[in-house]
DNA sequence: CGCTATTTTAAACACATGTTTGAACCGAGT
DNA sequence: ACTCGGTTCAAACATGTGTTTAAAATAGCG
């Protein structure tokens, strides 16, 4: 295994536990039991080291996501938001079959990239991988026309901040729920959980303000 | 004014837009014109200092939301999901009343505390403050009793995942909004989108899984 | 093998962090 | 006027940070 790879595997997942200003250079580089110069000889700096560990995931997903959209708006009978944000589920599962732990990873590094680091990594992702979004926002039109795009604006940012700050902090909520309530869980159930309301969410009756 | 408030001031404005993490004691200090010892000699710790930060806000939001609910429920006629969500509006916009910006800051810092500091804020709030939790999840309970008790754990967080992401970057989004939609937009404004959308979400219907 | 280009390494760098120290300062109270 | 508790201050402390350096090791190839 490179020597590459391994700085991105340990990374990848101090990131989703500590976040990115939480994780310094010295515990990947232990953790990957490589040298500590070895992070700004392969990436330059650990700006473009949390860039590549975000564009492992956003590589594989976002053509399967994009994919999975657009076939569901050629149907001729308009989508429903549920089928819309089923579309999101397959492709984040496959992460899972990518790399262990890989869909509660990158949501989880989702999360911290929203929030850390003064969003810069909402700008990555906007520039970087416009297409997925653009096609989000059409399935949703073509489910619920009556929205506007200033409601649809608000509405997806719900949705986004619903399901980065869920998966952000899945683990602690895994954990309550198993506890109290002496059942089984993983991301799945969670993810299967969250479609629902967030459907309902963005479908909500419009209210003049 | 005080020592004591001339930090709160600032480390509240400061910790708000760049995180608990992202945040120095010396800029704190700097920015609030007094002794960098003086954090630690007035509050203990940066630690305590968050602590601080929040209770200014929780001591006078928490007393009155818990009366708004439990209001709420006296009714004969059970509330529905709108009326719940809407009680938190008062009580919220009331801190603009008491600090400049008040409302936006104690948001923003919410979302702050949830991931930064590796979830030590959620800890403080749910054991400090319980008593707001248990008058909501009373209130959800009331208007829609055919929610399990797991049902309404998972959609109080989706919940509280739309609420306080957004609010953690509604400046930047308010910002887009303005841009793109040509309308003046504010904290309050969000607001009261965010209601229908987050009342839609937790009364969505059953899903077995 | 021998040479070269790539990679790894230990050490240092320059700077930022939270915290502590001990002296200086100030404002009442007797 | 003097003392004493509380407060401020400049300075230092110890540690942690991302990054750079230059030498050592390694791998690939003629």
């Amino acid at each position: 295994m490179s020597t590459k790879t391994k700085i991105l595997d340990a990374a990848e997942q101090l990131f989703a536990v500590r976040g990115f200003n939480g994780t310094s250079l010295r515990e990947i580089t232990s953790q990957a039991e490589v040298n500590l110069a070895a992070v700004n000889y392969h990436f330059g700096s650990k700006k473009e080291l949390i860039k590549a560990v975000m564009s492992r995931f956003l590589d594989v997903l976002s053509p399967r996501l994009t994919l999975a959209l657009v076939k569901l708006c050629e149907d001729e009978t308009p989508p429903n938001l549920v089928e819309v944000f089923s579309s999101f589920v397959e492709p984040l599962l496959h992460l899972n079959e990518v790399k262990e732990n890989g869909t509660s990873n990158f949501l989880q590094l989702l999360g911290r990239g929203y929030t850390d680091s003064q969003g810069f990594l909402r700008w990555f992702l906007t520039t970087t991988y416009p297409e997925v979004i653009s096609s989000f926002v059409n399935a949703v039109q073509k489910a619920y026309p009556e929205l506007t795009r200033e409601e649809i604006f608000w509405r997806l940012h719900f949705t986004m901040g619903t399901v980065v700050f869920t998966m952000s902090s899945s683990d602690a909520l895994i954990d309550i729920a198993v506890n109290d309530f002496d059942k089984q869980t993983d991301i799945s159930d969670v993810i299967k959980r969250v479609i629902p309301y967030v459907a309902a969410g963005v479908g909500a009756p419009i209210n003049k303000i």
